[in-house]
DNA sequence: GTGGTCTAGACCACA
DNA sequence: GTGGTCTAGACCACA
């Protein structure tokens, strides 16, 4: 997969990353179980520090979203994404409502943001999404 | 209008006072041409630095969102809002993207998002939102 | 507080800082809302990097057990502790059995087991300690 | 004695697998004199690396709990298990403090905690443990 | 002054 | 070779 990194924004970069690998993930050329690279080829790869891309395995590691075996290297989460939590709700909520409410401000109908949405939606996974986790000890 | 801020947030203050200000344009509490209070005054009111304040209007001065007179105070823009630019476009593709495929990788399928914007416009615009004034050269 | 590191220790210095700070939490020495040292203070005090502390104090931050203000720097959660999750029982059993097993082995009684284990939580914490917030959304 | 690991888990695989023959032992699963499997055939078993399996068993025979001969194999130490040394003793507590702090600071009371601890005594070693090998030299 | 981010470089445990 | 830890040092945003 290719990384497409921004030096530029105000974005950091282990943001950056984490947005690009979710969206690899959503979009389906990353796997469940699929590898990805060590953190120093990455960091080699795309030019940035080894401590940067650690950041944003840890984080992606955190929520669930990949597995880091000492050994091994990092894998895309095989036993399937982390769910939709309260939590994660809160947060989308929170990051949502400054988006729209700026739509709205500059008369952005609200057909217009929904059909921003469902376009964007499409492009970042043209199939079938990944059945999550189930929420706390599931069968799977 | 009430302000509502968390200290304890990632989110920068003066960037939730402008979040907030906005939000109160787009569901009508604030109306073009009303005035909003001092950099002085909001800051005791709320508690926060001036500098804050002041950086929050000098933000919202630049996109459009209000007017700053040496005498007169604070405003709406009374000319109306600023309109969807290509630039704006642009940023809330940047914005939304990282949202909605986080929301795809947890198997939140593209109708139930969709539903969650479309509760949140309500909720944030109960109201017609008000007429953007036109974009300043060429349809866009 | 004072802190007590051993720098040969095989427990890596911010793990070590981690439990210094819950255990002093836990004897009541550090009280909620009490503010912790800045992470450069902290650092220079007791000789060692910047970033060692840091890299606790962020584990404390998304354990709950501090809040982290980007200016007015690191207090202990004033809104209480994070409370027995599913998820600490279960890291704490799987802490514990490794300790319980080689206690068995080695002849131990669970009577003398259980007053080591009674000792300690004297010892640690010989007030009454701080009652944790509400699992989710409580009223606190 | 079936082995349980989690190849996922921060706990390195060694460690791991010393955890789980300790368990194995206070659990009366592995009596003394017992033969364990060998370096090559556990490895196998299991799936993973001779040195690894290596590193275990070395470190279980350091300690006391198993014997390594040259033709006869691995054993469950015949003369019993090491005693409860000081040494132990110190490393035990330097192990509960932490989780002991943490439970505390969550709000467990000592009774929630020693009740944990008894019934995982109990699930350990349903049986009457083994008796120790007297102390090598003073009653300590 | 405070924490956040990033880099460069080193050593170690693990497998 | 892999990730984990630690250091030294720098620049920046925030308040």
């Amino acid at each position: 997969m290719i990384i497409q990194l921004d030096l530029q924004s105000e974005v950091p970069i282990y943001t950056q990353l984490v947005h690009q690998i979710i969206e690899g993930i959503a979009g389906g050329k990353l796997q469940p179980g699929e590898p990805l690279p060590s953190v120093r080829s990455l960091a080699s790869d795309i030019g940035i520090n080894l401590h940067t891309v650690n950041k944003a395995y840890t984080l992606l590691k955190h929520e669930g979203y990949i597995q880091v075996h000492r050994q091994k290297g990092v894998v895309v989460n095989p036993d399937g994404m982390p769910p939709v939590t309260q939590e994660f709700a809160d947060r989308q909520h929170s990051e949502l409502r400054p988006v729209i409410a700026e739509a709205i401000c500059r008369g952005m109908s609200k057909d217009e943001l929904l059909d921003i949405v469902d376009r964007l939606y499409t492009d970042i996974a043209p199939i079938t999404p990944i059945a999550p986790i189930a929420p706390q000890g599931g069968e799977n």
